[in-house]
DNA sequence: ACAAATATATACCGATTGGTATTATAAAAA
DNA sequence: TTTTTATAATACCAATCGGTATATATTTGT
């Protein structure tokens, strides 16, 4: 009975998986329904009959699309034993995963976050939590460095936080727009120094 | 005759500038004609006559935003003796501004961006010009304050220019989204530390 | 295997989209 | 001031937009 998944929960899953991307690229104003029944191959009455609206298909996008990465992400902060391995652990992600991330149209938040602020407050909101989410983790991370005398006393966490959120998610605009990957190397290699400023 | 301007281009800067927030907050796809007429208080034929399509109010429209911002930041600069000073005039700049560029809808560069990479040529190849010709002008500032022995002669002038524009266009998508300034504030002071870092 | 329930496709809706002749009006040149 | 030229408004176009009611398949529990 609940062994498996049911039809309607395979459709929608396979409804986001395939709308991902366009999703991504195009974003939300720009995606119409057509584009929907496009990437999947079903028709409007099959999208209709698993998601209420446009909306709620992009909400879950986005969900997904972040989800993405935030799984890529804890595995590697995961595996990392210091707080220092821990923040360059993000530089080692983002190293890995921008080629993938400039064919998938770009870094979700940033996407979405650029486009919603003035337009659509429910995909305004989800894109400032994940920011703040992301914020908050390092800051985490930061703190217990500081506790465990791995980082100076004097780091500011929150700054540190900010500052490696911009410049990865302005690194994926430059990379991105200019058709540059090196652009975000070179910027990846600014959050590494910034990451051992603090080391005592 | 040429003393003055002519009625189309004076109806034709009418429309850009009237409507240069809408484009930059809704975004290229989320701005409808019917947005432009009511922006204008003008009729579609008016618009139509002045410019050959959307796309082509759009182009100069973001011409128009990025002048605004391009003509601060030289004023600025160009009131800078030192290169050290010159930069951080961007500094300076982006702390006095950020208010207003958060109630106008954003950086116009970020904004066409994110949502021109992958669905405007024409937009996408404008924004990816501004962005270089800023790295251009970071790094020309730079590369001349080495000769001039006032920065470090190990600094690398594109990783300082790249993760400068970086950490303004990030702190912008951060601060605009969350509705808090103050982290564009925090961001700004690694700015300032990038900054002083390479001074000798 | 068979009903009941669920999921998908078809066909349609009014509204809005970007865009264009054509008509009316206002500005420039004579 | 009159005539010519340039500009703006009106009215219209096919196409597409997001969305829905209804009919048809397809799962699912029994």
């Amino acid at each position: 009975m609940n062994k498996s998944y049911t039809k309607a929960e395979r459709t929608r899953n396979f409804i986001i998986e395939s709308t991902s991307v366009v999703f991504n690229k195009k974003g939300y104003a720009g995606t119409s329904l057509s584009d929907l029944t496009k990437a999947t191959g079903l028709t409007k009455g099959s999208i209709y009959g698993n998601f209420e609206n446009k909306e709620e298909v992009a909400v879950a996008v986005f969900d997904y699309n972040c989800s993405r990465v935030a799984h890529l992400t804890s595995l590697e902060v995961n595996r990392a034993t210091t707080c220092y391995d821990k923040l360059m652990a993000y530089v080692r992600v983002y190293r890995t995963i921008i080629s993938e991330t400039m064919n998938r149209g770009g870094c979700p938040v940033l996407n979405t976050a650029t486009e919603a602020d003035d337009t659509n407050g429910l995909l305004r909101k989800r894109a400032a939590n994940a920011v703040l989410t992301w914020e908050s983790d390092l800051t985490a991370i930061i703190k217990k460095g500081i506790e465990k005398s791995e980082f100076k006393t004097n780091a500011d966490p929150r700054k540190i936080a900010l500052s490696m959120i911009a410049l990865i998610e302005g690194g994926i605009m430059i990379s991105k727009v200019t058709g540059d990957v090196t652009s975000m190397d070179l910027i990846l290699n600014t959050v590494e120094t910034l990451i051992d400023q603090i080391e005592r």
